[in-house]
DNA sequence: CTGTATCCTTAGGGATACTG
DNA sequence: CAGTATCCCTAAGGATACAG
């Protein structure tokens, strides 16, 4: 640990270029499998992934379940933890949807006008998924 | 640039350990000048320091001005980009205070007690400090 | 004082083959 | 299918010396 500073304690476990793109794939596109992270539009590479994962686990981020009569098949879903990561998502959302560049602009308008207009109601919506898809499982 | 993702443009642009370490510290600590900077907590080292900078001028988060008679002193300012980086930044420490571990205790309820409860009034408050000290400049 | 430049080490990461 | 293991390369970063 470089200092006790709540941001720098932040950066440090989750400030790299791949952490957060998995916890938007659990959030945003439902992903629940290990495939599923492979073939996103970053091309995350197997060996990371795997590292990230371990240690989204290993953090208390993420939990690991095995499928039932799927012996090797692995399912992922978000701990309270990660899910409380959905307000700070959707504010890096917002401000690259002011400030990007090169990002379409449907995806810019819909999280200027769909989400940061009622963040509450969006963080709330989104977080109801995430619980019903857990129990669904 | 690895995808049109939101998420993904922020994360490549300021998604390493330093960057948000300097604009915290022009946020919160109103530092202005380079070795104020390069004497903070996290040590960072004067070659990383020099890349952020400059990584952030060209990037148009930050404006760096001449002081008059001081022919080589730099004061380094954010820009409109840049404090809007703020709410974010109180979104991770939110997040740190609620999880983190090794945070002192002033620190957390000073995020928990004086921020989250009004997040609306803190980011205000930040942002008129930040204007009122670009004026004085 | 504000950087640059250099040297060197380590960490991150892509490609791909392999394992249970 | 979910990882591991390996190889190799590049980026990140620390230490320190130097320049304007």
């Amino acid at each position: 640990m470089r200092s006790d500073c709540p941001l720098n304690y932040a950066l440090e476990i989750f400030g790299d270029k791949w952490t957060l793109l998995i916890i938007r794939d659990l959030v945003f596109f439902n992903k629940r499998y290990y495939q599923e992270f492979l073939s996103s539009e970053e091309k995350i590479s197997t060996n990371i992934l795997a590292d990230r994962l371990a240690n989204l686990e290993k953090n208390g981020f993420v939990k690991r379940e095995k499928v039932a009569y799927h012996k090797q098949k692995i399912i992922y879903s978000l701990t309270e933890k990660g899910i409380d990561l959905v307000p700070l998502i959707i504010e890096i959302a917002i401000w690259s949807a002011k400030y990007g560049e090169d990002i379409p602009e449907y995806k810019k308008d819909f999280i200027l006008h769909d989400v940061k207009k009622d963040k509450i109601t969006a963080i709330k919506n989104l977080k109801e998924n995430l619980y019903s898809a857990h129990i669904k499982i």
